[in-house]
DNA sequence: CTTTATGTACAGTTTTTTCTGTACGTTCTA
DNA sequence: TAGAACGTACAGAAAAAACTGTACATAAAG
């Protein structure tokens, strides 16, 4: 950091600006399923002026190297920093991704998408089960009938809706989402 | 629950299918930042022919009372479940919205929207501030300078990607958003 | 008005998550 | 090949979150 080319009062004055703003932020990234000290971590990174390494991190934030490094792992699980090389150095780097617009996509491309897929697969192998216990020999009465039937009626909704929310998540990723939101 | 005019067997059966189904759904519940249990007790609300009691609930979830309450209000906090009035009932009733589409904007529009206009405050506070120190009496030499234009020049970007985002939850609360993503 | 049923606040306990220090494997340097 | 620097796996400690039982406030019923 540049910053020790500061005087002490200028010093203070920029943390405290930037400790408001890393805070609000760094609470919020609980959205993303991010704890609050690794949303302060990304707050770090944010204002960095250069690429970190983990021993940096580690002074700033006055935590271990340890959690530095779980930290940014799970920052970089989310393409929310990216890593950086530098030649000479033999330390990892890190920076913020800066482009939040695809943070955002990225957040749904990742994890959105893994749930979408499970619960698609899961509840139409349920749909199926109860559809193969339908048909077979022995097929059953009601009560039993309806209680199935029903049951496979609301999980075709949930498949109707999560197969929107995969559509929703392609125009996100392909950035067709920015026709009906512009940028600016 | 009508459950009870079915044979052994075909309870079993029906509870098997549906604890698949319940534990996928409920695994992928942390993304609306609902503990697993509270996830467990939406599935069960799911699959419920008919709105439940917090005995009812904590009979079938086999835990007490308190946390069927407490996780009936976290679910009712983001509108994923109703509460119903049915008369001759002393006793709270609760049952799903199954209207997903509605449940995943409202998500939007309840925890998002917080977010960003948290966000936008305390950036555009910063801001300001930074504005303030640059055009005072003694307005600072560089390096100070260019450290406050830089954190300026990010702050104002963090901005227009909040604004943007602001839109987004608008066009998803508004309905809008089916135009580009129909919903079949 | 009294009694009874119902939901929740709260304190304490249990469980889960986060954090740390040490130890170790890997990679770069000499 | 040996030595040093680096990142991370892992086990234990600390912190946070979830869960429970009791006690209480509220409101309906008698």
């Amino acid at each position: 950091m540049s910053l020790d080319q500061l005087t002490p009062e200028q010093h203070t004055e920029l943390l405290k600006v930037r400790k408001r703003v890393i805070e609000a932020i760094g609470r919020n990234m609980d959205l993303y399923g991010i704890s609050l000290s690794t949303g302060h971590l990304y707050g770090l990174l944010f204002f960095a002026d250069k690429p970190m390494t983990l021993d940096e991190m580690g002074m700033e934030m006055k935590m271990s190297k340890t959690s530095m490094s779980t930290g940014v792992r799970t920052l970089l699980d989310l393409k929310m920093v990216n890593k950086v090389w530098e030649k000479g150095s033999r330390k990892d780097l890190y920076e913020v991704e800066y482009d939040w617009y695809q943070t955002f996509t990225d957040f749904f491309a990742i994890k959105w998408r893994k749930a979408v897929e499970t619960n698609i697969l899961v509840l139409r192998r349920a749909i199926q089960e109860i559809n193969k216990s339908m048909a077979g020999e022995n097929s059953p009465q009601e009560p039993f009938r309806s209680i199935l039937e029903e049951d496979q009626r609301k999980m075709g909704e949930a498949v109707k809706y999560y197969e929107w929310l995969d559509r929703l998540i392609d125009v996100m990723e392909s950035g067709e989402i920015y026709n009906l939101v512009p940028k600016e």
